[in-house]
DNA sequence: TCGCACTTATGAATCGTTTCAATTTCTTGT
DNA sequence: ACAAGAAATTGAAACGATTCATAAGTGCGA
């Protein structure tokens, strides 16, 4: 059925061997030779068969992409970003999302060792490294993304979430708010963990502030729904007047709830900070202050990194990028409505 | 480097032909048997080579979709609706964006192509469907996603647009407005003609009603926001007063405009439709009524057409799945902010 | 005319898995 | 104890592109 090498070396009469020169190295062949050889690939079309080529070749020229969520629009722009990086070297990408389950995330690992990807790009969900490290051994070149590599053991394109969450709260007490809510979770996730760890250090600094911390199940807009009512139900005098949730879908969410619910206004009755600063954060009903991760400056930096590294081989320099977060005050935490909003 | 199955069957003392079978039929093999090999595949770390498989079996285990826009969230939830279907049965699902460009589309066709893919999955950019024929001519099964064939001679999963276009416009007239303009594009993406064609329907029906066309050069927030500001800035004898939106992202974007100029009110100047209602639709500044689509039942759909046509070879059905749109209506055509919304 | 260097072309070997016809081993009933 | 049939195992062939050592062809100066 399918057209080979061998049919078109046998109908432009020449070897196999050179209808792959043809393909790859056209400098080695005479000029002659390539053209006729080429008229046969286009009236037979002939379409190369990967899989083989891969075969031989030992490794196939595609990078696995493992995200937390790919329905997160924060994950989409990292995917944008290295899918575009890749593409100017002639590379793939595969991306699949681990969504909270560490079951997933091995069953990608597992896809992706099978298909022998060049190399595999991931924002880990546990704090258990040995897959990566086996994965590693194993010939895989590996880049952590959105997520530090502490001892430095891999290459890594992070942003620093200490201080991305230290600025956040420190947003919220400039701006008088005490009684802050940290809303995030699973906690299985270092980024969460950080981000708390930075409002915490924020908090403490002043006296009378106090961070009460909700555990989310997902980094979702139902989960933030789901707790946003629960927080909008609270008496009074037990209720935060500041909300600063793990990621913008959460912060999205529990905008929603407190919108249905109609008793608490925002920000007057709960501030609200978000994390990630996506697009739709500055769209919502309440344009939503956020902390600003460069997304497809990560994804494309990760991809970076590891064609460097895919390059140096086995004697490879880790590098470690961190990039800055950076505020975006709205109205969500004063800004008034219709006014013209920080870019 | 790398371990094969001879490494495993001399290990095992069994033959590659044995070990092959533990990993593919384990029934047909002495259970003793089994566990030995199973033991020195742990021991070993073998991983299989997918190449090597897919080379041998002739096709390979992923299908390839290609969407119109990879960060658009109705995309993303076909893609997932598609992964989640794809993997139930075993299958791998390969994304890739055109991005309105129908070089990419036909890159993104080729790389498929290259790699055997079992299957194409696509939301096609241009009305000539001459590659998909070659496609499938050359044994791969193509389903058409978000999208009717026409003639029926590819299986197909969309939703009726034209009935979407009029229901939207027909939403609008039924709330009194006259002067609606359509805003979308670009016009090679038959989503949008369809759309169109739809609301021409219903202006046309009633006598006053005008539709006025604003050509979009992309279906993204970035563009909506131009032209956004562009209608922000007609004078009001000029101005429609009421916006349908060929999708969610520019209905954003229109929003995120008017919010930002502040001379017009949503819905009291000028009431706004979207398109997909995609999640963020809800909980934008000032929530958008839009005509829903079912992304992710869109996508399960399409992969199961896919394993139909592949399961049943030459001689498949194909099959037209249609599903009816639904509109939402929300603030921005009247419901009162704070009101509790339609579900 | 010969020899040397250089350009082209060749085709067998290779990658690792799966398949399947052939062979060996095990069960059973008599 | 033996034949017949079932169960288990074997190993060579095949998939299709790439590589590389080797061979064939060309040009040119002596």
């Amino acid at each position: 059925m399918a057209i080979s090498v061998r049919d078109v070396a046998r109908e432009a009469g020449v070897s196999v061997g050179t209808v792959s020169n043809v393909l790859n190295r056209p400098e080695v062949v005479a000029p002659a030779t390539v053209t006729r050889v080429q008229a046969v690939i286009e009236r037979l079309d002939f379409v190369r068969n990967d899989a083989a080529r891969q075969l031989r070749g030992g490794r196939s020229r595609s990078f696995g992409l493992v995200v937390l969520d790919a329905r997160n629009p924060f994950f989409m722009d990292i995917t944008h970003g290295a899918q575009s990086r890749a593409l100017e070297s002639g590379y793939t990408v595969l991306m699949g999302a681990s969504d909270d389950s560490s079951h997933n995330e091995q069953r990608l690992l597992d896809l992706f060792e099978e298909q022998r990807v060049a190399g595999v790009l991931i924002s880990p969900l546990q704090t258990d490294l040995s897959r990566l490290w086996k994965l590693r051994d194993s010939g895989t070149p590996v880049v952590m993304v959105d997520r530090g590599s502490g001892d430095r053991s891999f290459s890594s394109v992070s942003v620093d979430d200490v201080a991305g969450g230290l600025m956040a709260a420190q947003h919220l007490i400039d701006i008088g708010r005490r009684r802050i809510a940290f809303i995030g979770g699973p906690v299985e996730i270092e980024q969460v963990r950080h981000r708390l760890e930075g409002a915490q250090a924020a908090v403490s600094a002043v006296g009378d502030a106090t961070l009460e911390v909700f555990t989310a199940r997902s980094l979702s807009v139902l989960e933030g729904r789901r707790i946003g009512f629960e927080l909008a139900q609270l008496p009074s005098n037990k209720r935060p007047d500041a909300v600063f949730a793990a990621n913008d879908l959460l912060a999205l969410g529990i905008l929603q709830a407190i919108m249905i619910d109609g008793t608490l206004r925002v920000p007057d009755d709960i501030a609200l900070v978000g994390y990630d600063d996506i697009d739709f954060a500055r769209s919502s009903i309440v344009p939503i202050t956020s902390v600003r991760q460069p997304a497809v400056e990560i994804g494309r930096t990760a991809v970076e990194l590891m064609l460097r590294e895919a390059q140096a081989g086995e004697d490879a320099v880790r590098e470690q990028f961190v990039f800055a977060p950076k505020l975006m005050v709205r109205a969500s935490t004063g800004i008034a409505p219709g006014a013209t909003e920080q870019h």
